[in-house]
RNA sequence: GCCGGCGUAGCUCAGUGGUAGAGCAACUGAUUCGUAAUCAGUAGGUCGUAGGUUCAACUCCUAUCGCCGGCUCCA
């Protein structure tokens, strides 16, 4: 028996969530096995929130067997057993588990490189193949829960085997645990799909799966963050064109989506052409680039365009905002010489970071470096690479490498965005790309009087508009800041009889180019006050006999509570200027249960099985 | 596309073989009220769609569409 290299010293919470989540599935799986006595297991990793287990068995799984399975598992976890780990010859592991059927426990093995230990892992009656570490007993594991059962593939291959997987999560105290717990829940109560059906700001008909229809609300919310994106971009200096969205598929084979791209497009035929609506607003930037003659003096140039995007995604894949068949990139392309990039970059990463610190976002950056599979010179993509590289240090923001990570066109910082439910978005990007100003053979006239070719940034701030309002949605729980939200005021009369004064009021604000409603109701104010506040309007203005005459509205705020009365006009200034300096006045409620651990960095490939 | 679940009134949901139900919303009337739900009445559904089984289908079967949890994909 080999001791634990790590014992030592203090393990990290990282370190330690990983044995406890690790080891909770090797639990799983012996309470899996109990039930199901010939399922073969497949990989049962940690994850970020918990972990997971892959089992090839008889018959789908139910809820009811999730109870019977955590039942059996708080019984291992009682017994206290110890985890054991044990060196076996490659030889004798294989047998081993082929003894026990165990098929894909042999394929791991034989994938194990030469000269790498083969280690198995005993826990009461469960012997399973794994590298470890452990938690030292199953007592560590007391406080799970299994949340849900799912498809997968083995290895992730469509063709392959198809598995069921149980999740579930374990945290090292019971407070963790519920507060875990909690955190799901009221991560259900703001999902963006509940809250856009009960704000009224989008809707879906299955006539037109993946694509959103948006109700008044949505609309206005959706122009108000296109204005912003508008009015940021002409202050850094973007021209915004308009193109057409549906082009014939000479276009993709010029750009190559044609060969790598196609099953995704929707395409049609018309008049003996065919014809591709656009999935993405590069090519046809391209065409706007060509359309004229340009010399090295107008670089960089930047250019951005929100045309309307489709791209057929299949059926399943399918999911509110998130994931979507029609949407709108806030994209743009910027055309530099070689020499831009740095500089270029620099400023790109400041117009991002000043967008996202408007919601009270935190952002995490991530630089993506030459992959395997790269096309170019070698040597162009070290110099730019450590253009990025120079640029991403100047900005002062931290940021990661993932080494290998770029596309084949160009070295790209992705953009994570951290909610406040302490959830990681993939949102802004910036890549680099040297292959389609090749494909396009794009020009500019250099200064000795020559064609050069120029590098084309593709950048998106929001990233979607789509994808934007569901993050958004999400991270405010549907009460936003007074210069984004649909409705910013609603007047509310006491009783009929000042009806008529709570529309002077409105139509004050309204002048003032606020939006505002009247809810003139017979109805109690009690009950026009909890409808505001259930539609999370910002200001909610009571107006009765006293305030009337006194020529002030009583002002509520969704943040703030009562605040007691002003007048029409310096209440219209108040949120003007709110409007004005995009004021967050929102009280925004944080859970992050990863402050510290950050991300698990778990490595899934290998042998972390 | 794949595995599993779901689809009943505008919304949230109940109804498991015998000709559809609640709450909220809507509409009508009463009430005129000071900061998170006033009362009464009325109306509203060919139970996602198409077939099939049955004397009889919201209920069982098949197909199909959509949605949900995942997988896969993500130039």
């Amino acid at each position: 028996m080999n001791e634990d290299p790590n014992k030592t010293r203090e393990l990290t919470r990282a370190e330690r969530l990983y044995r406890l989540r690790h080891s909770c599935a090797h639990i799983m799986a012996q309470a899996v096995q109990e039930i199901f006595p010939g399922a073969s297991l497949a990989i049962g990793p940690p994850i970020q929130d918990g972990f997971y287990y892959d089992f090839d068995l008889p018959r789908p799984l139910t809820d009811e067997d999730l109870t019977e399975i955590s039942k059996r598992m708080n019984k291992i976890v009682a017994g206290n057993h110890r985890f054991v780990r044990k060196v076996l010859p490659r030889e004798e592991a294989r047998r081993f588990f082929e003894e026990r059927g165990q098929g894909f426990k042999v394929d791991i093995i034989n994938r194990i490189p030469e000269g790498e230990e083969v280690s198995i892992y005993e826990s009461d009656r469960l012997v399973d193949l794994c590298a470890g570490p452990h938690a030292r007993y199953t007592k560590k594991c007391k406080n799970f829960k299994l949340l849900s059962v799912s498809g997968a593939y083995w290895r992730g291959d469509e063709t392959g085997p198809q598995l069921q997987r149980i999740y579930g999560t374990v945290w090292p105290t019971k407070k963790e645990l519920e507060q875990y717990l909690e955190l799901r829940e009221e991560a259900k109560k703001r999902d963006h799909r509940k809250l856009g059906k009960e704000l009224g700001l989008f809707w879906f008909h299955p006539w037109s799966p993946g694509s959103a229809f948006w109700k008044p609300k949505g609309t206005t919310l959706y122009q108000t963050l296109e204005e912003h994106w508008r009015k940021s971009h002409k202050e850094a200096g973007y021209l915004e064109i308009r193109n057409p969205i549906i082009y014939n598929k000479a276009l993709f084979e010029t750009s190559g989506h044609w060969d790598h791209y196609k099953e995704n497009m929707f395409t049609m035929e018309s008049h003996g052409q065919e014809f591709a609506m656009k999935p993405m607003n590069c090519p046809d930037t391209m065409l706007y680039y060509k359309s004229e003659l340009h010399s090295y003096r107008d670089l960089p140039l930047r250019v951005s365009e929100g045309g309307l995007l489709h791209r057929n995604e299949k059926p399943g894949t399918l999911s509110g905002l998130t994931r979507v068949r029609q949407f709108t990139q806030d994209d743009a392309h910027v055309f530099v010489r070689p020499d831009q990039i740095e500089s270029e970059i620099g400023e790109i990463i400041g117009l991002i970071d000043r967008t996202y610190s408007l919601f009270e976002f935190e952002l995490k950056l991530f630089f993506a470096t030459r992959p395997d599979n790269y096309m170019g010179e070698l040597e162009k993509w070290d110099r730019a690479e450590a253009q990025l590289r120079r640029a991403l240090e100047a900005s002062g923001k931290p940021f990661k490498v993932n080494a290998g990570d770029g596309t084949f066109y160009g070295p790209k910082i992705d953009f994570y965005v951290r909610d406040s439910l302490g959830r990681d978005w993939q949102t802004a990007t910036v890549q680099l790309d040297f292959q389609l100003p090749e494909r396009f053979e794009l020009t500019y006239i250099g200064k000795g009087n020559r064609p050069e070719r120029p590098v084309v940034i593709h950048r998106a701030v929001y990233g979607s508009f789509e994808r934007f309002i569901a993050v958004l949605v999400e991270h405010l729980g549907g009460a936003f800041p007074t210069w984004l939200a649909p409705v910013q005021a609603r007047v509310m009369a006491l009783t009929d009889e000042i009806n008529g004064y709570a529309r002077e009021v409105a139509a004050i604000l309204r002048q003032s180019g606020l939006r505002v409603e009247v809810d003139d109701r017979s109805e109690k104010i009690g009950y026009k006050i909890r409808e505001a506040e259930t539609q999370k309007i910002p200001y909610m203005l009571v107006v009765g006999g006293r305030d009337r005459d006194a020529g002030v509205v009583d002002v509520r705020t969704y943040s703030e509570g009562r605040r007691g009365t002003m007048t029409p006009r310096d209440l219209a200034a108040e949120m003007l200027q709110k409007v004005q300096d995009q004021t967050f006045d929102v009280k925004l409620k944080k859970v992050d249960l990863w402050k510290d651990e950050d991300v698990l960095e778990i490595d899934m490939e290998g042998r972390g099985f």
